[in-house]
DNA sequence: CGTATCGGATACACCGATGTATCGAAACGG
DNA sequence: CCGTTTCGATACATCGGTGTATCCGATACG
């Protein structure tokens, strides 16, 4: 069962299945990519995932029941290979060494930060996930489980003396503080399409949250949001 | 010119202007963003905007061209009130003696994180922005100028003693950084829904981007993108 | 290699949204 | 108040996309 967020074929599986479906499948995923890309999910139809993909109707017809079930799909396959991606890339140290925080940033920076038009989709997404409660609780738990191998590698690096900021309690805090810059570097990306720009400004981003603080200061603006 | 991002009325403006028009603008721009909002832009129609202002299409083509038109000028007005109220609230520093990072934080949280449904029409507007280049840098440029009202804040608090993270050269980048805290925060605020935990972690997040970090640390790990 | 099943193409009926042209009524200026 | 201008409602023609039913070629399996 190789579904990261969820499953939802369309139709009850045939008893015969062909192996040319799974092409045809494969190619109208690509194709919509493409399609959501340029004019994005809402302004997107049928006819037009079909053509750019060379297929008629039918074609979809046959494989997905909605727009809305290939949009589900699709994101399920893309991250899914992303989720790997990013994981082997955390998990490439050789010689048992671990990472430094440097190596981690630049890893992450290097995997996340890939082409505006997945974020372009994947931002779609999460606004699709955000007005259908089932859907958004699916694209949680998978952000979950890309956190966690991010929090892993940061227990590592503290535990190998690095300290951790202290504002931030503990490595999955910190693996959210990650995360949370990750997104808003996206936006930022999403603007302006400097893809350069926006590894580097992640990379400063990742290391100036991570770093660890003055503990005088960090003591007397612990709890910042509770007077006025 | 009361415009924030751009103009783009429909039609040549007629000579004598009655103040229902106005009125039913209003009204359209209104209902615009609670249909927006629940549907999303996307698959929202015409129709649909009409029916939710109690109006037919009639109104709609007497004060909008496209829905896209109506879309901007949406955004176009609720940004520019946003953008006021941060702005009064980033200035009223009684007394004169200015704000203390706490203050600052929580002022910050406080205005900016209002509701999820101004935030998914604000995405989805990104999304729309990041498609037409014309659209984005107006856009940006609006983003801008908060940014900018957000520096001088931390520009004060620098010069009044409280130091700067090493990591961020300057006021400006400090500023850069807390949009990115910001909009990372609404992500996570979009797909959870929890505006309380939201405030919060943006609360921790800012102050844990702006409080100083150790020199010797800081010095090591300031330009981590260059090697691997 | 034959045959049963599957997959995609084709054709059709339908609906919903769009845009325009026109008309009655409200609002403004005198 | 009354004429004039403007605003929004109504009616109409049209178009594009959807979903379904059916059919023929392709494909797997014995």
């Amino acid at each position: 069962m190789p579904s990261t967020v969820a499953a939802g074929e369309a139709g009850a599986a045939p008893a015969r299945v062909t192996s040319r479906r799974a092409r045809t499948r494969a190619r109208l995923l690509e194709a919509a990519f493409d399609v959501f890309a340029a004019n994005g999910f809402g302004h997107s139809t049928i006819e037009a995932v079909c053509e750019a993909a060379g297929y008629t109707r039918g074609a979809f017809y046959s494989n997905f029941t909605d727009l809305d079930e290939l949009f589900f799909a699709l994101y399920d396959d893309r991250s899914a290979l992303i989720a790997r991606q990013l994981t082997e890339a955390l998990a490439a140290t050789e010689g048992g060494a671990g990472l430094t925080l440097a190596e981690l940033t630049a890893r992450v920076t290097r995997e996340l930060l890939l082409d505006r038009d997945w974020l372009l989709v994947k931002t779609e997404f999460l606004l699709h996930a955000a007005r259908r409660p089932g859907v958004a609780r699916a694209l949680a738990d998978h952000r979950e489980t890309l956190r966690d191998v991010c929090a892993r590698r940061l227990r590592e690096l503290s535990e190998r003396g690095r300290p951790l900021p202290a504002l931030l309690t503990d490595a999955d805090e910190a693996a959210r503080a990650v995360i949370a810059l990750y997104d808003g570097v996206t936006v930022q990306l999403l603007l302006d399409g400097d893809l350069d720009a926006a590894r580097a400004w992640l990379g400063r981003l990742l290391t100036a949250i991570l770093s660890p603080t003055e503990p005088s200061t960090a003591a007397s603006a612990a709890t910042p949001t509770e007077d006025l």
